[in-house]
DNA sequence: TATAGCTTTGCAACCGGTTGCAAAAAGTTA
DNA sequence: TAACTTTTTGCAACCGGTTGCAAAGCTATA
């Protein structure tokens, strides 16, 4: 069916070597020879198979793309930005979409069996062990959004999620809100016990009162508003409130609206992430923005950079989160 | 580096064949050779390599999944059941994400490389001849999310954009709105010219007076929003909007209660898709629900079909849309 | 026990490429 | 033109598997 290498040096009347060389570049071929090729490849409609090259190249170009956040609409910028990146790179992405039905551990076993030249893990919520079973098995790694350690397994590229909470609790402080609390993502997730973290020894140094801290089930619209319900109705609500992430902070606004109080009026918020619709209009969320594209473009770079040279030791790092004013936080006095 | 099919027959001291027909199921071996092959492929940690496999069966397991929504929200969604439903068939999914400087032709080129079994086009405005190239390069393609035809060229599967249109018009008839207007994606986008027609239709055929009709620059939140301010400023506004899809719509209504006026009470809307966001308490969209999961389940039925059997003659399915009430519509007299 | 029939196994060729090596061709220099 | 380089080319082995075929092993029957 399909045009081989066999076809064109037969009908280029040259060995299959030429054909190889000609289409491999580096190699040495005269200008006679390469056009004959190109022609009889051209009247052919040749192309190389390149997973059969890869058996002797070792190389597939293939990478594997594994996450677990499809749900999250953080997800629709990091997917756009990660299959552009790696195409222009010339790489492949293979991806896999973790679920109850689907584990991590035959996702090992099936990056394995294609062959990949290295496997992207973008999230923040995978145990480490998940990367580091790539690690053991000798694929290059690289662990986008992941938490920051210093030391860690496997190289990690992600924000500094205390540096995060800080930055929520000195925006707070400085527009003069006092009862403040957290209301965070899954209690077990080690991105919101971060912000946590960071939060609370901020507020701790600047003198602040204890805030309330609460945790969502989820990280997810649903959730978010559920829990903020649920603080309305039992408890009587902060007058601010940061919130693990972004999609979260939407749900507590809508719960929050719903319950006849004003934003930033009533109640202040601010969220993580700064997700394409935070910006819209009609919900303008006062955010830390979490710089996406230079995570993901570190992250394809330092994956890049495996590729090339055999793994030094494994490095995390942390890019600076910032700010972003919007609605739902009230002015400075 | 990699265990192979020889380091195993070597350990269990058999021969290639022994060590491949126990990893090939149908295949004719003894109970005690497959227990020695078993032993020693368990020892050594062995996988089997799926590419060099493919050489000779002919079958990679690959399917391209090629698409240029990334920005849509409802991405979120299709993906999401895309890969998951892939997966649970044992298929991989290599991510092609078109754009400027991607080019449909070079995905071709790049997919016949990696030899995918098969090709999904997921996409309600890329041209017809993306998914024909693939079939003309013999490869099995089906277009998702593609526009209905008596006569296809390659299957699609996809909702029957008129009869949306048709919903449309009866919804907002229904509820005695009189001056009615269109608001559309893109103007060349066949997905919003059909759906159009179908409003464009039954309103005529119930007798509605003829609607005002724009279009937006495309399926985005900015382009709905920017395109209802545009209305609001030059034009007399129309008692209730049928949007080309829903994050247009949700563009569309952030512009409106900016301007001051009220949904649904001075302006109803209506869209098209039913994404996530739609549902949101905050948001709450009446629109027309794309029936997302069983689009995606055909697909991937069709495909898989597809790959048992040589293709027989292209078909187009078109799944029934069903209104989905929420709050920007008023409610029946 | 000899023979027929079925199952299991290994050999060797093949899938579509790449690449080290040595021979052939072309180019340089004297 | 001969001797020496350098470049180009083809051969053959290899990458990690699969598979048709025939030989070997086993079981059942007479």
């Amino acid at each position: 069916m399909a045009i081989t290498l066999n076809d064109v040096a037969q009908r280029a009347g040259v060995s299959r070597s030429a054909v190889s060389r000609t289409f491999t570049d580096g190699a040495s071929v005269s200008k006679v020879m390469r056009q004959k090729v190109e022609d009889a490849a051209i009247e052919l409609g040749y192309t190389p198979n390149f997973l059969a090259r890869s058996l002797t190249t070792r190389s597939t170009k293939l990478i594997g793309l594994v996450s677990d956040n499809f749900h999250n609409p953080i997800f629709l910028e990091v997917f756009d930005q990660f299959t552009r990146g790696l195409q222009d790179r010339g790489l492949r992405p293979l991806l896999v979409n973790l679920s109850e039905t689907y584990q991590a551990s035959s996702s090992l076993r099936m990056l394995q069996q294609y062959s990949v030249d290295g496997v992207i893990v973008a999230s923040s919520t995978l145990p480490p062990e998940v990367s580091e079973a790539f690690r053991s098995a000798g694929i290059p790694v690289v662990n986008s959004f992941g938490r920051f350690s210093l030391t860690p397994k496997v190289d990690v590229v992600g924000i500094d999620d205390e540096a995060c909470g800080q930055i929520a609790a000195e925006t707070l402080l400085a527009r003069g809100y006092k009862r403040l609390a957290f209301l965070g993502g899954p209690e077990p997730a080690t991105s919101t016990q971060s912000r946590l973290r960071g939060f609370l020894a901020e507020l701790q140094r600047a003198g602040g009162p204890a805030p309330d801290i609460t945790f969502a089930e989820a990280y997810s619209f649903e959730a978010g508003r559920a829990e903020m319900q649920r603080l309305l109705r039992e408890t009587t609500p902060a007058e601010a409130y940061f919130c693990g992430d972004d999609v979260l902070s939407i749900g507590a606004l809508s719960a929050i609206r719903d319950h006849g109080l004003r934003v930033p009026e009533d109640i202040g918020l601010i969220g993580v992430n700064d997700m394409q619709m935070s910006g819209w209009q009609n919900i303008n969320l006062t955010t830390i923005a979490q710089p996406f594209a230079e995570i993901i473009q570190t992250s394809i770079d330092v994956i890049v950079d495996m590729l090339q040279a055999p793994k030094q030791t494994a490095q995390a790092r942390r890019l600076p989160c910032r700010l972003v004013e919007r609605g739902t936080l009230r002015a400075l006095p």
